[in-house]
RNA sequence: GGAGGGGUGGCAGAGCGGUUGAAUGCACCGGUCUUGAAAACCGGAAGGCUCGAAAGGGUCUCGUGAGUUCGAAUCUCACCCCCUCCGCCA
């Protein structure tokens, strides 16, 4: 949520970064000034109306304590009371309405992000290693796990239907394998603290790290209980703190979780479906910072090189984007991409995406801290995908077969896996 | 699922219709004292919205919402959450 003042001191700032992300959503600025004056307007009638009632209403008080006669004065608040009442229903309509419109605006991005139309005008930020070579064209997770039955998605969709996946044997080992390996990272040697939350959140969880109200069709609800599937692990972590006045020494507060992960993918049918690519519910390690002003871009670049350093020890071959404005996340100010080389899909696939949300989700979630000053600031949220599984696990054994036919295991995650190869 | 109890400031805990946005204690911040610290003493300190150039003022908030009343933390109703006991259960 943007900060009301910001966009009535500099409507026309705020309407040009937002158009920077393409879309009509700046249009919507102008009505969010409309309701914004509309409503001073009637809270300073209202609360003068108010003042009065109070000042009358104590005097009576005064009066019986004295055993004086109070009717006048009754009949006075009375009416009051009564215009009071009508304004009161204004005033709370045009308050729900302006939070509304603000819930539906996005976030500015932040003044380095590069501005682009689409995806297209994404920048590379950086590559590590290099493309694997093979002597044929090698093949891809689907063949590979079929083959090796460590994946099988024809019994996963006589299950649950397309888009669901089950690991069979050494590749359910293997993703749990993988899970361990970067929870463990993240916490030893990066300092994050683990979490195991809850997987079904509440609406007010969902509106807070802005996947509602916007994108409500794009999550799977439990009706009977208003309950949401959280579609990443950064909707119950982020939210751990809403409603908190947290202190600053205790920040930054980094956090790591494993869960499932669940999302309708509305509108998205036919586009990467091959093999587990895009699913509705796949597995994730996610991390979430929540900083200061001052310190959430330093925060964002270390986050970054933390998601990188999985794809560094496992030596699979990745690079790094900078998301424009125009692809850029509703929530986010900025975001990195980071993607992972896919022999099979000879492409390369998102694992993670990095993003600062700046103080626009700690607005809707009511998230602050105590700054040296005494003062009670909105923090800053941020999150990353550390990694994500599926894709990651279709890179590593499309990067890793063999010749015979085998995949060989990285040699850091072998102590979790448990074994150096699978083989059929 | 059944029965009962309860939700007040960072925490604990009073208040149960009228200058109570809220006693008191602890924790916190500033000061006095001290070589320094502790103790003691003095003082400060909730959040949102709004008016104002500022100083400062107004208003709302005692789980949430609605109601009764001239006036509600205090009374009524609904909902949410927590605790205890019973039942069921991984």
């Amino acid at each position: 949520m943007l900060d009301i003042r910001l966009i009535r001191e500099k409507p026309d700032f705020v309407r040009e970064r937002i158009a920077t992300r393409g879309g009509d959503d700046a249009g919507k600025i102008d009505e969010l000034l409309k309701v914004d004056g509309e409503r001073r307007k009637v809270e300073t009638e209202l609360q003068q109306l108010q003042a009065d009632r109070n000042r009358l209403s104590k005097e009576i008080g005064a009066k019986k304590s004295r055993k004086e006669a109070t009717d006048d004065l009754e009949k006075q608040v009375r009416k009051i009371g009564e215009q009071a009442a009508g304004l009161d229903e204004r005033a709370a309509k045009l308050d729900n309405d302006q939070r509304n419109l603000l819930l539906e605006i996005p976030n500015l991005p932040h003044a380095t992000v590069p501005v682009g139309k689409d995806a297209t005008a994404n920048k590379v930020v950086r590559e590590w290693g290099s493309k694997p070579q093979f002597s044929g064209k090698p093949a891809d997770h689907v063949a590979l796990g079929e083959k090796l039955k460590i994946l099988d998605l024809e019994r996963a969709t006589k299950l649950s239907g397309s888009g669901f996946i089950c690991f069979t044997g050494a590749g359910a080992r293997l993703e749990r394998a993988l899970i361990n390996f970067m929870i463990d990272l993240h916490t030893r040697d990066h300092g994050y603290t683990e979490v195991s939350p809850p997987f079904l959140v509440r609406r007010d969880c969902m509106v807070g790290t802005s996947q509602l109200p916007k994108f409500e069709e794009d999550m799977y609800k439990i009706e009977a209980e208003e309950l949401f599937l959280a579609p990443t692990a950064e909707v119950p972590v982020t939210n751990l703190h809403r409603e908190e006045i947290l202190a600053v020494n205790d920040l930054p507060k980094k956090f790591v979780a494993y869960t499932p992960c669940f999302r309708r993918e509305a509108g998205s049918a036919g586009r990467e479906t091959r093999g587990i690519i895009r699913v509705h519910q796949f597995d994730k390690v996610e991390m979430v910072k929540v900083t200061t002003a001052g310190k959430s871009y330093e925060e964002l670049e270390s986050l970054v090189a933390d998601a990188e350093k999985v794809l560094q020890l496992l030596g699979l071959h990745y690079r790094v984007i900078e998301l424009c404005t125009g692809d850029l996340g509703f929530g986010s100010a900025k975001t990195y991409d980071i993607e992972v080389w896919s022999p099979g899909q000879n492409a390369y696939l998102e694992v993670s995406s990095c993003s600062n949300f700046e103080d626009y989700q700690a607005r809707r979630m009511n998230l602050r801290y105590k700054d040296a000053d005494a003062k009670n600031k909105f923090a800053h949220t941020l999150n990353g995908s550390g990694l994500a599984l599926p894709r990651l696990f279709a890179a590593l054994v499309e990067t890793f077969q063999q010749s015979d036919g085998s995949i060989r295991i990285p040699e850091k995650l072998q102590p979790y896996f448990g074994a150096d190869k699978i083989t059929h």
